[in-house]
RNA sequence: CGCGAGGUGGAGAAGUGGUAUCUCGUUGGGCUCAUAACCCAAAGGUCGCAGGUUCGAGUCCUGCUCUCGCUACCA
């Protein structure tokens, strides 16, 4: 909280821009990193906040090919949408960049050919199913044939859906190009591979011992499984005409495969902010007293944990992550958040239907994270978490010492010469607050952190109901003004703590009570001298509303009708 | 199959050896400043099942069972 300035850089998982976002993404991923990004900032550290759009791959690819457009327009498409629900989310990212720029294929390149000058990959050469009508050598999935287990047809190249094996395609009987459904022919093709297996010892070592006590038991676990498995080498290229060329001579055709330079597509971004920003971007990978966080669903573990990791150990000079807390996946009433089924809950969509109340969803994702096993939202736990916690608790509270602070003073906030012992307890009590949420957020646990923010707002309206000023201000006007002072310390606290949470409550509250001298929690100790005791506080905004049922009955028919199931 | 994570009062979650906690919901009471909101109290759990270790286990060990993930273009 106090001392010397940490530096970090904190990445988000980088969307794949072939669809819009939903709040799995915020839920696991957006979120947490913002809440995290903006308490280091409000303590005064340096963060370097960074994501982008992922925009390689086959998928990308293939859907432009079914929708007939380029993937250039389809990237271009969801690019906008990702990056104007993220803002209007106010996930207050440094940098979000693109993994088409051209400073990210530079990057990329760049450090592909240093680790390839290194010798440090290996390379092989070995037939692949080729499609002589589409011209292109064929990924897995675009082969089906007949499955060499159950004789059912259609099997894809890596699974046969029938009986579940898994196949590689030279297994397949009659196979079958799903592009062009001509009959593949197998061509010799180069890749480069990273030899994983050789970084074993120094992911156990760092993963499973360093990090045993403070990753998450998810994280670790996750890690531990692959290890004990055995961790084989990886193609880092593919042949694919949509991606980032790899220029070597002989080779053409050839690019990176995603895997590989989307991870690297954060130092990219860092390194493009930092050049907007007269920064040096190395200091956010290269100084080892820069913390480095991923936040990532439990998907993205392996990426994360272990083969970014080896690349940037490969790179030699980069720091290693400092923690990687990977969130499980929520849930959506009861069903696996599903895009291709249309089971989401679109945040292009919740922006229409709840205008203004960006604040609302980021509470209830917040506090009820998947962060230690899967969770499920339901529109139900949404009305109600928004109705009896955010009304009924945080606004309630906010409005009653406003009220009374009007009507007694006509809006200017008391400032009693002293207060007795009981009042000070309290004010003591609300001053613990910025420590104990600051540690739940070191510790990456953000449910505990907002339940304490809601929990200041409880002692607040059970200190109103013991004081009960209301009943004190005939017979006692002079404690009438210390409970009322008391009670506008507590939501300056709320107001102030509020922030790497609920931005736009905290952004209308700061205006109305005058507090936008108070730029981080640290002032929370001067507090006195940087409330207004002159001016009137005029209006007092309502800041949260009450959700009704019918809005809710909506959402859950909605839901059902677009769903293709 | 294997590996990983999880299974705690009606719902959602804390809790890693010592009288089972919190929020919501329910019931009763109080208050009336407040967005029919707030405050207090009570009821409600043999902590997935079965064994074991221990003076003592939700918490450690073994076996079993269920859910999710690793295993689709969904973080």
């Amino acid at each position: 909280m106090s001392g010397k300035n940490k530096r970090f850089t904190v990445t988000a998982a980088l969307p794949y821009a072939n669809g819009p976002i939903h709040i799995g993404h915020l839920a696991g991923v957006y979120i947490p990193a913002d809440i995290f990004s903006r308490y280091q900032r409000l303590i005064n550290n340096d963060v370097a906040f960074i994501c982008g759009s992922d925009e390689h791959g086959v998928a990308i690819s293939l859907q432009a090919r079914k929708e007939s457009i380029t993937p250039k327009e389809l990237i271009d498409r969801y690019d906008k949408l990702i990056r104007d629900s993220f803002e209007k989310f106010g996930i207050s990212f440094d940098n979000y960049s693109r993994t088409s720029r051209e400073i990210h294929h530079k990057n990329s390149i760049e450090l592909f050919n240093e680790l390839n000058e290194k010798d440090l990959f290996s390379s092989k050469t070995t037939k692949q199913y080729y499609d002589t009508e589409a011209e292109q050598f064929l990924a897995d999935r675009y082969i089906i044939g007949t499955c060499p287990i159950c004789d059912a047809e259609n099997a894809y190249g890596d699974q046969c859906e029938n009986c579940g094996s898994t196949l590689s395609t030279d297994e397949l009987k009659n196979p079958k190009s799903t592009i062009s459904n001509s009959k593949p022919i197998l061509k010799d093709t180069k890749h480069w591979y990273i030899n994983l297996n050789e970084f074993e010892d120094f992911i156990k070592d760092w993963i499973t011992k360093e990090h045993k006590d403070d990753w998450k038991p998810n994280v670790t676990g996750q890690v531990k499984s692959w290890l004990d498995n055995g961790l084989k080498s990886r193609a880092v290229t593919r042949d694919l005409d949509w991606g980032i060329p790899i220029n070597v001579e002989g080779e053409e055709g050839k690019v990176l495969y995603v895997w590989f330079e989307a991870p690297i597509g954060y130092i990219s971004s860092t390194k493009e902010w930092a050049e907007k920003n007269k920064k040096d971007w190395s200091k956010y990978w290269k100084d080892e007293n820069t913390k480095l966080v991923h936040f990532i669903g439990k998907d993205n573990i392996v990426f994360h944990c272990i083969i970014f990791p080896i690349i940037l150990k490969m790179l030699g000079d980069y720091i290693l992550p400092f923690n990687v807390p990977a969130n499980e996946f929520l849930n959506l009433e009861g069903r696996k958040i599903s895009t291709s089924r249309n089971w989401a809950v679109w945040l292009h969509e919740y922006l229409e239907d709840f205008p203004n109340m960006q604040d609302v969803l980021r509470y209830v994702l917040t506090v009820n994270a998947p962060e230690t096993k899967d969770n499920d939202f339901t529109w139900k736990e949404f009305q109600m978490r928004n109705n009896s916690e955010l009304v009924a608790i945080y606004g309630n509270f906010v409005n009653r010492v406003l009220t009374l602070i009007i009507k007694y003073y006509n809006g200017i906030v008391p400032n009693p010469d002293s207060l007795d012992n009981s009042n000070k307890k309290i004010i003591e009590q609300a001053k613990g607050f910025p420590k104990s949420i600051g540690k739940s957020l070191d510790e990456f646990k953000f449910r505990e952190a907002i339940k304490s923010l809601v929990n200041l707002a409880r002692i607040g309206n059970k200190y109103l109901a013991d004081s009960e000023p209301w009943k004190l201000q005939k017979s006692n006007p002079e404690k009438v003004k210390e409970i009322l002072y008391v009670g506008y310390i507590i939501i300056c606290y709320l107001t102030i703590l509020s922030e790497p949470f609920l931005p736009n409550t905290a952004k209308k509250l700061k205006s109305q009570l005058n507090l936008e001298e108070i730029k981080n929690w640290n002032d929370l100790d001067s507090l006195n001298t940087k409330i207004d005791f002159s001016s009137n506080i005029e209006s007092k905004e309502v800041l949260f509303r009450k959700i009704e049922d019918d809005e809710i009955i909506r959402q859950i028919e909605k839901l059902k009708k677009m769903s293709n199931q």
